[in-house]
DNA sequence: AAATATTTTTAGACTAACCTAAAAACACGT
DNA sequence: ACGTGTTTTTAGGTTAGTCTAAAAATATTT
């Protein structure tokens, strides 16, 4: 009955979940598609599926939720992610740029017991080392008190503890400005016009950013 | 070009490579089928599939051998899954019987600077945990010498370094047994009407054994 | 060397996951 | 509320990987 799921329904309910994240309103099929670089065709097709194993709700025309089951599955994938990313940086000093695609493929592994003693082995760790949190074996876990960079008020301390977006040329960028994880940042300076920002970095370095 | 291969063209190099192993006749269309657990007709496509991408020497009704490129894929399967069972051994604490269908999803994750940090952080073993010797990043590794059990000379002094079968099942058995690796071994008599064997495992406990 | 048995390949069908193109449903401005 | 435009679904087709059943090739036995 409970055979698993192949990578790409995973996928799926991973893509879901996170559409769904904080707004909570159901997720279109473009949404999913988009964030899957694929069809809407295509996504309607495996909705169907997805939908059959009871593993979403799903509405022709409605949109698209996880049930708890889905919701088990999708956070239990990216705790699986997120504790082999601490595995890469952590034991196999690889940057914090370089572990999202590796990660993409070790988060389908299939073995509960491999998971859980892999955080044992990493010391229990709350965050990736992107700064985003690592739900707990029962898929819980919290959202830090977070502000967005452009929402920050001037002249007020703060430390960047994580990023949103995860492609590899944006966290390199993000190096070459020193910008990273527990750095601490004070905005100087606001240009309206072309939205960028001036700001001093550990209390040495000034940089323009956009 | 070189667009890489799917987990299922990969365990079927796998299963060649197994095949032709020492033997260095081609494998049969059947060899191939029996390892893994599928159907002739199934292979007959595959070997097709594989030829056309020069992986494999196929001739019809004629048998199956790996190309140098082929070779070299093989073995740097063999040599992921094998560096992926001695980090669950050593550095997660898994049995030796637990780690083989767990490495078996973890050779096919792709990415050479994995691999190699990976060897690095184990400190470059040069033996899995059930003593089958690691290649190097060129694909090359020696066998040990190695003798079956049923061919050891009475009163001959031994260690065990390896096992043939890699069950779960068996494993267990062996674990029961006290025939853990590294044990020494002394066969004390033979019993030609049921072929089992009277051993003393480390200077203490004797079994029989089939 | 002919007859029989085994192995291998072909033929045809299935499923999962994708696609394009067209039809259906929905959303919205005036 | 009606027509227009976007979104979603259906319809039909593709590829990888599997299967069963039947045909063809090879191997064995007498």
């Amino acid at each position: 009955m409970k055979q698993p799921l192949s990578s790409t329904e995973e996928n799926y309910l991973k893509a879901i979940f996170k559409v769904c994240e904080r707004s909570d309103k159901p997720a279109s099929t473009n949404d999913v598609a988009i964030l899957l670089n694929t069809k809407a065709a295509s996504v309607t097709d495996m909705l169907k599926r997805l939908s059959e194993k009871s593993l979403i709700n799903y509405m022709k025309y409605k949109g698209v939720t996880l049930t708890n089951t889905g919701k088990k599955i999708a956070t239990s994938l990216i705790r699986k992610h997120r504790l082999w990313e601490v595995f890469l940086t952590d034991k196999l000093s690889f940057g914090w740029e370089e572990v999202h695609e590796i990660a993409e493929q070790l988060e389908h592994i299939q073995s509960e017991e491999l998971t859980n003693r892999l955080e044992e082995f990493l010391d229990h760790p709350k965050f990736d080392p992107h700064g985003d949190p690592i739900p707990d074996r029962e898929g819980k876990f919290e959202y830090r008190q977070q502000v967005l960079l452009a929402d920050l008020n001037k002249n007020t301390n703060s430390v960047i503890v994580g990023v949103n977006e995860h492609g590899t040329e944006f966290l390199q960028y993000l190096e070459k400005l020193n910008l990273i994880l527990g750095s601490k940042l004070v905005v100087l300076d606001t240009f309206t016009y072309d939205n960028s920002l001036l700001v001093r970095v550990n209390d040495q370095s000034e940089q323009t950013i956009s």
